[in-house]
DNA sequence: TTAGTAAGTTGCACTGTAGAACTAATCTGA
DNA sequence: TCAGATTAGTTCTACAGTGCAACTTACTAA
């Protein structure tokens, strides 16, 4: 409580919590991170999976992004290259406890950079594959509704703008990214077009390095704007003026 | 409190509010609702403008939109046409009452349809044209920031949406609704690239009547699906298989 | 009947994409 | 050392959607 505080009024109060969808490009699958409940007579989906969050402590969290950035650094070890807020959800019958909203957000992980933990208080955790739309176990709460919006939102923004290439190392080729771009929406992109619409937007800027595989290099590139969403041009398009 | 209720941990919990940007297109202008805070010791920003909101009603409100419904009925005495979750913000500093997260709506209305409530327990309320991405009064709480999201969320989207539609009435000529769109996006929209969009992407469809008035008279049309939202084509666009 | 005004149409240049066919650079195995 | 496979990257053409300007149409008012 700071000196300017004033009495709060006495209603009683919903439950607060924080939950976040972490996606990620595995074995050229979408993949979400999701962490199976506690088993327990007094534990809400006991056994079952479920987005990674809990309760907002109000002493250790100072605003919802940290306290998800929080929940997210226990459950993979790294800070997100990218986090976005998805929405929040709240009604009386979500959850058996009570009264309850939570505030969702989503994170964007390259593979590489994740050591999954599972000591501590941490229950199993795993990552499991998105095939259209859904995983496949049942998930606890409202779970599997906010996991679809948060994969259509991922999609639907995908498709103007660089929001893939946070699924990628900090370093990358085109084909990469186009694979990104790929496992994303779900189809396959052109080529042509895909490089043309990424060099002309100024995503990207290049490393001067190549990468060395089996048959020719490919050249590496960067993001111009790390943690930024670059947006490729729309319709109304912009006037010459 | 259901039979199979479980107990909930004895956390101490934030305050939850939900708050509604409501906008109309008045004046060819577009404008946002606003109620006065009340004076008083105990009030917190006592005689500011304010979003309307306040807190989760546990008891009366079974979830956060119908909890945002009730206070866009309060207010405007009308049901929306369109009401979307804006996003939530949340911190220990927002309100010196204490942690509280709100969780943001945005509506739009036909100025025609409102007539704003003044009574009872309803402070004053007023419109307030947005100017540059903000409204003239210093606003309570985060109020302004929450403002400059929702207006930026309704320009971007009105980019490749139907949504300015949901500022007129049920009918209207595509003179009107260009008009709509050139409020929200504060530029001229060219008229024959604005019809032949609006056609092709079949948003509207002819009611068979003309609205007559100085001039030759307009060919009325409605929305073909009220409520939802078409999107124009967009980039990466379909392929043609 | 004519002038004025707003509704609605037409034609052309320009931009960005889809698609396919092309060239370039590397590795592998004979 | 060279041919074939493979992936990176480019070029060319057709086409769709837009921006813009000039046009026609339908009404009102004097």
């Amino acid at each position: 409580m700071t000196k300017t505080a004033i009495p709060a009024p006495n209603y009683p109060r919903p439950l607060t919590t924080v939950d976040v969808v972490i996606f990620t490009a595995l074995d050229e699958q979408l993949q979400v991170l999701l962490v199976k409940r506690p088993d327990g007579p007094k534990e809400p989906f006991p056994g079952h999976w479920a987005l990674p969050g809990g309760f907002v402590d109000v002493d250790k969290d100072t605003s919802l992004e940290t306290c998800a950035l929080r929940k997210l650094k226990e459950k993979t070890g790294v800070d997100a290259p990218y986090l976005e807020q998805l929405g929040s959800w709240g009604s009386a019958e979500r959850d058996p406890r009570g009264w309850s909203a939570t505030h969702v957000y989503f994170a964007l992980l390259p593979q590489a950079a994740v050591q999954l933990e599972k000591g501590a208080n941490a229950a199993e955790v795993a990552w499991h594959p998105v095939i259209d739309h859904k995983v496949k176990p049942k998930l606890a709460f409202d779970h599997a509704e906010i996991l679809a919006v948060a994969i259509e939102r991922l999609r639907s923004k995908s498709e103007y703008s660089s929001l893939p290439a946070y699924l990628l190392p900090a370093e990358f080729t085109l084909p990469e990214l186009q694979q990104a771009y790929e496992v994303v929406l779900g189809r396959p992109v052109d080529k042509s077009a895909f490089r043309t619409r990424v060099l002309s937007a100024e995503v990207v800027e290049e490393t001067g390095d190549q990468r060395y595989t089996t048959n020719r290099p490919a050249a590496l590139y960067r993001l111009k704007q790390p943690g930024a969403l670059t947006f490729f041009p729309r319709t109304f398009s912009p006037r010459k003026d």
